[in-house]
DNA sequence: CAACCTCCGTACGGTGCCGTATGGAACTGA
DNA sequence: TCAGTTCCATACGGCACCGTACGGAGGTTG
């Protein structure tokens, strides 16, 4: 339920009152459960870390070779935008002192987790470092476009063969 | 001043109340100069946009080829991530019904640009403007991930080097 | 049954912002 | 000089949210 609301209106709709009211209840209820907001804000992230990060990852891993799971990875973020939604809520309130350090547990277990697909399709260390560096910014990048100027992208289903291409070949 | 408070606190900041007592005055006299918030933000957004949308398109443009141009483009986000930061706050507030008709403006001038400019490094239109959505992918997400997680790219100057080469090579 | 704990509701004060009302100082022009 | 305009301040009410105080219904345990 929070985590809808994250979705919907971002971290600042993570609040007391409105969720309570959401719910049918009452504030009293509410801060019989959390102590405060901050808490309530830091129980709905770390949920969020913990059930829909390495959800993704699993997902991924379904696919049998490391191409068909970069593949896949983009694929998410094109074909259903609204998934997105939590992730670029989260890079919005970058500098809310709770979200921060999520943020940047998460970003490093994808980066890390991107390394090793680059490292599995052949990549040196190094090289698949950069690669993963580079593609996650592809990603959160597309992410952005498709929520934040659709019509740019519109239907461009070659924008995922594009990607993939630029963000694997061995120029 | 308000743009100076949007790179620092994002579309929130830019209130009447806190930006008054900024400037030493009080809100009555902000209320002479602006009917409503509304009006206030309205004009600090197209404020930035007539401004710099265009100031970083000529200042590109200073480079004498194709290619320099990408360069300097892509170096501007990763030598001074603050730059960036009043990008960053339009992209958080894209729901925001004043944020979102600049946001889309900027995007459409700053991809068509791209499209020109791969144009002009020799790809055919339509391979031009699918460059150019990817390119722009890359340049909003490296600027999210600069801002969010400096650590991951943390003084890996190669970075601009791989970007340029998989946005530009014709695999 | 009585004391108790759990869970929820009502009621209140506080804060930060929006927007309006109103008055006044300084300038400007007839 | 004096009326009008410009620009700013004080003061007020309103709203949405945070957080606290407190009371009460219902199950639990001695």
């Amino acid at each position: 339920m929070a985590l809808r609301a994250l979705a919907e209106g971002g971290v600042a709709a993570v609040a007391v009152e409105p969720l309570a009211a959401r719910l049918g209840a009452t504030k009293g209820s509410a801060y019989w459960h959390f102590p405060n907001r901050e808490a309530l804000l830091k129980a709905t992230l770390e949920r969020w870390e913990r059930e829909h990060t390495e959800a993704v990852i699993e997902l991924v891993e379904g696919e049998p070779t490391p191409d068909g799971r970069l593949r896949k990875l983009f694929g998410l973020v094109l074909e259903d935008p609204r998934a997105s939604a939590v992730e670029l809520a989260m890079l919005a309130a970058k500098d809310d002192p709770a979200v921060a350090p999520v943020l940047r547990r998460v970003t490093d277990r994808r980066v890390g987790y991107l390394v090793e697909l680059f490292g599995a399709i052949g990549f040196p260390p190094a090289a698949a470092r950069r690669r993963a560096v580079l593609a996650y910014s592809v990603y959160l990048g597309q992410a952005q476009l498709m929520s934040a100027a659709p019509h740019v992208v519109d239907g461009r289903r070659d924008l995922l063969e594009d990607t993939l291409a630029s963000v694997t070949s061995r120029a």
